[in-house]
DNA sequence: AGAAGAGAGTTGTGTCACGCAACTATAGGG
DNA sequence: CCCTATAGTTGCGTGACACAACTCTCTTCT
């Protein structure tokens, strides 16, 4: 298992069935049901954004999540409705949103962040310290890497997923 | 940059972060208009199983794709009608179908594969040798703890997404 | 053989995340 | 006061997906 690397990069068969599994990964990361919350990546990612940030406008959070503004607007207005997020206009220039974590954001990111943990801890649990060496590692070169292409924008056409980007996942199957 | 690893594993929010980024990826990298043909990441993993497997039925390719059949049916039913793909039913159990790639399927595969490639050529290129090791290492542990974590299954409810992801698009401007 | 059951695939339907376009509201400049 | 830029909202369409119900084929059990 250690010698299967090639200085030059990936067999690209490899990556594309590493690809598959990553992006299926995604679906089982994903916390649908966290706590008996029915929550989505991009809103798992709105929240921890958040967390960081304390407070951010729409349109940055917007940037911050690769998508585009609309998408956003409704991606608040649900964490608002669940009492997740407050919406406050800025004072000072009332365009302005500022969103920031409600006591429930908050603790529904703790929430949220143990499930991950616990997923994680199974997962990182299964590879050997010189695998995890290596993901920490090359996944945070990964991140400048993509960081440094992708610059900016989201930008496509209109399916989402769920792709996924998205997937989510879990639950066995029964829903 | 070889020290920031940590024995234990990820620091939880550099984690989510990472995690980000990288179904952010899925949307970058999906080849969404790869020769001026629109195919979706999905599909993209249906044509390489083909190109692995040669033949397989649908619910083969359903497991290995991680999607339910009816999913599946309707995407081979797609890729059929674009002439990449030949559905045969298995003369020995007509029930099943011996799903393969026709010639111009394995052309796609082909063209999408050179376009992959070039893609992560650019993006591994902005890696350090060290980094692409531990890539390939961390992400090769992955595959196979989620393999044996993951085991079966899709099975939510009806968002998809898409996912991330899934994601498709492209019209935008940007990518 | 005929009824009963299981498994593969199809189709109807609903859902969800998403982008784009068009619109409203707020701000600032001339 | 118009004109333009910017933040957010809403209408709309789209793609990916799961689930449920159905058909078709093959297998078994009586």
């Amino acid at each position: 298992m250690y010698d299967t690397t090639h200085e030059t990069g990936f067999p690209d068969d490899d990556l594309r069935r590493l690809m598959r599994l990553i992006v299926r990964a995604g679906g089982l990361l994903e916390p649908q049901e966290h706590g008996g919350l029915r929550i989505s990546l991009s809103e798992v990612f709105a929240l921890g954004e958040l967390g960081d940030s304390g407070t951010l406008s729409q349109q940055e959070l917007a940037a911050r999540l690769g998508l585009e503004k609309s998408t956003v607007s409704r991606l608040a207005g649900g964490l608002e409705r669940r009492g997740w997020l407050a919406r406050e206009r800025d004072p000072a220039n009332r365009r302005f949103y500022r969103l920031s974590l409600t006591p429930e954001g908050r603790a529904a990111v703790e929430r949220i962040g143990r499930e991950f943990r616990a997923t994680h801890a199974a997962l990182l649990g299964a590879l050997t310290p010189a695998e995890r060496e290596g993901l920490v590692l090359g996944l945070t070169g990964l991140a400048r890497a993509l960081a440094a292409l992708g610059g900016g924008g989201h930008g496509h056409g209109g399916h989402g997923n769920d792709g996924h980007g998205g997937r989510d996942g879990h639950s066995g199957h029964g829903g």
